[in-house]
RNA sequence: CGGGGCGUGGCUCAGCCUGGUAGAGCGCCUGGUUCGGGUCCAGGAGGCCGGAGGUUCGAAUCCUCUCGCCCCGACCA
């Protein structure tokens, strides 16, 4: 390809809209325009890129037994209610209707499409296991488009689903998904961390994230190198930091004090004197209509994600104060745990065996000293709270890094939800009907590219990782106008095609500066330069991450370049 | 949906408070010049100031409504 024949429009200044590097980049170097909030065309670069993305994605997928196809980004709501996504998807999901009033809406994703398919096809037990996937548009009404290409309402997912007659079949091909994926990010480039997910409104049992580590993300992740721990916010677990000062063990009653306006932890903290870890943290929550009183020391949060999963609520939000008024008698900022008998108490695993603790006395500017779980009070002990900065790992107490990450991929064993409620059944060597489990698996195409250049860029633009860039090389000569730099441009440029390579040349008559610039704001990671030792039968080779150049001679430069992306 | 910010040539922005002939830099076009890190010189094109309504002799500027974009939060397979 010629420089001067591509369509790359480069800006000089960063658009005033774009706040995260990948999306001012994007918009610099040309790869993408905004066509309104969360949707972006994809320009010549952006699409080579992709391009070569989803090639990765394929030969992986293939390699694991994948089947491709590709199944309508149009769908009838029938199927969707089906499965009770249709109410469960709310106003994130596009929905239209056709010319007859017929209700449709916009695919977000495609576990009801394919079990449809999957059940008017599968009969047989030998027809599994199958693997079925496909690369496509994916529509989200997202109540905020956000990040340029990270947070989008339209975006390239490659989605597969497996089909097993036993849940060990699951367990493989998970097990097969799981070692593709980090093939398919390791071959384009990232640096990224596998670990254990929440599940979410997936349904299923077991799940595992692709993250990569990046300011822009938005999913807390926590992770620990030497134990080799990962897990996402919603789900990690944690050894506390111990208790700021040991707990007086002695046997006493508890004993209500004064806390005129002493409403949060902090200010209890500074008017007591007791540091955090020394006062209970009362908090009630209504899952599924019922009220919970949760207790957590006073320095944790709770973890919404944790609560649900104790108490097996789907719907879960915290409680109004009129309820708690209403309950309690007291208002948040004065609640506790001893004498509650109208609802249950769950305690984190914090509290247990703790003693002579502080806590609300449910009586408005009053607290209770001397209170001790399992004497004063009985609560169940779940793991409720969030891991905190300086909580250690649950088995070696190696410290625990809580990280900013981006979300690449998302793999899920889905059991039998979709394929129960859906009737997927086969017949097993019996002649039995067996409900078939099934697995999915995502990755968001483009974020792939946007975590590339989250991860790798400088003050002149990206540095994309040869497997996934535009391009692979680009010769630059300094003076187009000079006849045997031309010439030695387009003979280099022979070679490179020759070898197999992705080369563009710059043939536009401009500056080198401009040629420079342009060539590392667009992010190829290597770059031929001819100019002025040309007539010593010199050219050089520059690496982009890094600057690293190299005087190679003429007719060796291409297959230096070769063996740089090769090796 | 709550809070905040912003809409003026392709891009970055000034002008608005205090109403009176729409500006700059970059980019683009033409000619010349230069050629290893966004050359320099000269000339030129391009904007109903997001939209509608109002106040006024007169509105980019003041008022009302509306649309769009961005950020924080809520939400989030």
């Amino acid at each position: 390809m010629f420089w001067s024949q591509l369509y790359v429009p480069t800006l000089r200044e960063t658009p005033a809209e774009a706040e995260v590097v990948s999306h001012q980049l994007l918009l610099r170097a040309g790869y993408i325009r905004q066509l309104a909030a969360g949707i972006y065309s994809y320009l010549p670069l952006a699409q080579r890129s992709l391009l070569k993305i989803q090639q990765i994605i394929r030969e992986e997928m293939e390699a694991i037994g994948g089947q491709e196809m590709l199944l309508p980004a149009l769908n009838p709501a029938e199927i969707w209610k089906e499965s009770g996504r249709w109410d469960v998807m709310g106003d994130n999901m596009f929905r239209l209707k056709d010319r007859f009033g017929r209700e449709l809406c916009l695919g977000m994703t495609h576990e009801e499409v394919m079990t449809s398919l999957a059940r008017g096809e599968v009969r047989s037990y030998k027809q599994l296991p199958q693997i079925w996937y496909q690369i496509q548009t994916k529509f989200r009404d997202e109540p905020r488009p956000k990040s340029g290409l990270l947070r989008v309402r339209q975006f390239l997912m490659k989605d597969s689903y497996s089909f097993d007659l036993l849940p060990a079949g699951l367990d493989v091909s998970y097990e097969k998904h799981r070692v593709a994926y980090n093939k398919i990010f390791e071959r384009c480039g990232l640096k990224f961390i596998a670990v254990e997910a929440h599940s979410g409104a997936m349904g299923g049992s077991q799940s595992h994230e692709f993250m990569v580590e990046s300011n822009a993300g938005e999913d807390l992740v926590v992770v620990c190198k030497s134990a080799g721990y990962g897990a996402n916010l919603e789900k990690a677990v944690s050894r506390p930091v111990a208790p700021a000062a040991a707990d007086d063990e002695t046997a006493r009653d508890p004993e209500e004090f004064s806390t005129p306006d002493q409403k949060t932890i902090a200010e209890l903290v500074a008017f007591t004197g007791v540091a955090a870890t020394g006062l209970i943290k009362s908090i009630v929550y209504v899952g599924d209509e019922k009220p919970y009183l949760c207790l957590l020391r006073g320095d944790h949060q709770l973890s919404e994600t944790k609560f649900s999963s104790a108490t097996g609520a789907v719907e879960v939000r915290p409680a109004h104060p009129a309820e708690i008024q209403d309950w309690f008698g007291a208002a948040p900022g004065s609640l506790g745990p001893v004498g509650v008998k109208n609802m249950p108490i769950l305690a984190d695993g914090a509290l247990e065996g703790r003693h002579n603790l502080i806590a609300g006395a449910n009586k408005d500017d009053f607290h209770l000293r001397n209170v001790t779980p399992g004497e004063d009070f009985t609560a169940v002990f779940h793991d409720l709270r969030q891991v905190a900065e300086g909580d250690t790992h649950i088995e070696t107490g190696a410290p625990l890094k809580i990280v900013k990450t981006v979300e690449i991929g998302h793999i899920f064993k889905l059991g039998y939800k979709y394929s129960e409620s859906m009737g997927l059944k086969v017949s097993d060597q019996d002649g039995k009907e067996v409900t078939v489990i099934m697995g999915s698996y995502g990755i968001g195409v483009e974020r792939i590219l946007c975590a590339a250049i989250e991860l790798f860029h400088d003050e002149n633009g990206m540095s994309m990782p040869a497997s996934i860039a535009p391009f692979q090389v680009v010769i630059t000569p300094a003076n187009y106008l000079d006849a045997a730099v031309k010439a030695a441009g387009a003979q280099l440029y022979k070679e490179c095609k020759a070898l197999g390579l992705d080369v563009l040349l710059d043939d536009r008559d401009e500056r080198p500066g401009v040629k420079f610039k342009d060539a590392e704001l667009i992010g190829i990671p290597y770059r031929i330069t001819i100019g002025k030792k040309l007539p010593n039968g010199i050219v050089e080779v520059v690496t982009r991450r890094g600057r690293i150049s190299a005087d190679v001679a003429v007719s060796e430069a291409a297959a230096h370049v070769a063996q740089l992306i090769r090796g």
